[in-house]
DNA sequence: CCACTTGCGTTGGCGCCACCAACGATCCTA
DNA sequence: TAGGATCGTTGGTGGCGCCAACGCAAGTGG
């Protein structure tokens, strides 16, 4: 049903960007972009991923210089994650890229569908993201 | 971006449902239901799916009795795939069960809404799907 | 009739990704 | 001060998509 367009649009970001883990990268740094320095679980939090993953995810782009990890002084079981100089350029690269991305795989449909649809898809993430946590 | 859906119907199927690999079951079921008996080859393809993991998931079905393989008799190379009575009622009973998932997932949407996002999904999806071939 | 090419099913391996279990270190609280 | 809770890290598991290679069958041109 759904899981359909999400393949096509793996595929073709696959295709247009080298094949590697491009997209777990990306969710990474934008989320860091948008919450600012945090630490590594918070990031996991928000993002709906596993804090194991985060580790490699951040192993990568550290190893990279794109990220910068310091322990965190007031509480020394964290880790404060901050993105670099370097980290800011490579995710607007990605915006930029992903962006194509989207445009070629919403091709077919108009502007205002476009918009359309990527409202609807927002909406019911937000009041999905919701639903689990107050329980 | 259109990911995170996507994770969230799986994490929904994955909970609704026992956790194992009722998707692609899924996919091949319903492929079988909609073009009748066809060869591996042709399954895979018109689903957008490879054909080695096409032999496993029919490894599982016909394990279960819910496929037929017989080779075909004017082209011995080919496998076609039948869908037996169990198959069958198994689809139905995914079908209802999915039904409901997808119920879950779109409930912050109005009717009206639900009808409009399925229906953008569905048309950049054919949309895509004729991109690759004439190429 | 005999190579040659094409397509099929099958096997095996690789990479990405989500998930879980466990451990040492650290913090917080009773 | 002892016991939980949290954090980062490591390791393993399973689903899923993709590719390479094999043996075999079908068609095709010489």
């Amino acid at each position: 049903m759904i899981n359909q367009l999400a393949l096509r649009a793996a595929r073709l970001t696959a295709d247009l960007l080298g094949h590697t883990s491009v997209r777990s990268d990306f969710a990474v740094l934008a989320g860091l972009e948008e919450f600012g320095s945090v630490s590594q679980a918070d990031l996991g939090r928000r993002l709906g991923m596993d804090r194991s993953d985060v580790v490699a995810i951040l192993n990568r782009l550290q190893n990279d210089g794109l990220v910068q990890r310091s322990t965190d002084a007031l509480d020394r079981r964290r880790n404060t994650v901050t993105l670099t100089a370097a980290g800011r350029r490579h995710l607007n690269e990605l915006e930029v890229q992903l962006g194509a991305v989207q445009n070629a795989l919403l091709k077919p449909l108009s502007a205002g569908e476009q918009q359309q649809l990527t409202s609807l898809l927002l909406r019911t993430l937000d009041a999905e993201r919701d639903c689990p946590g107050p329980n």
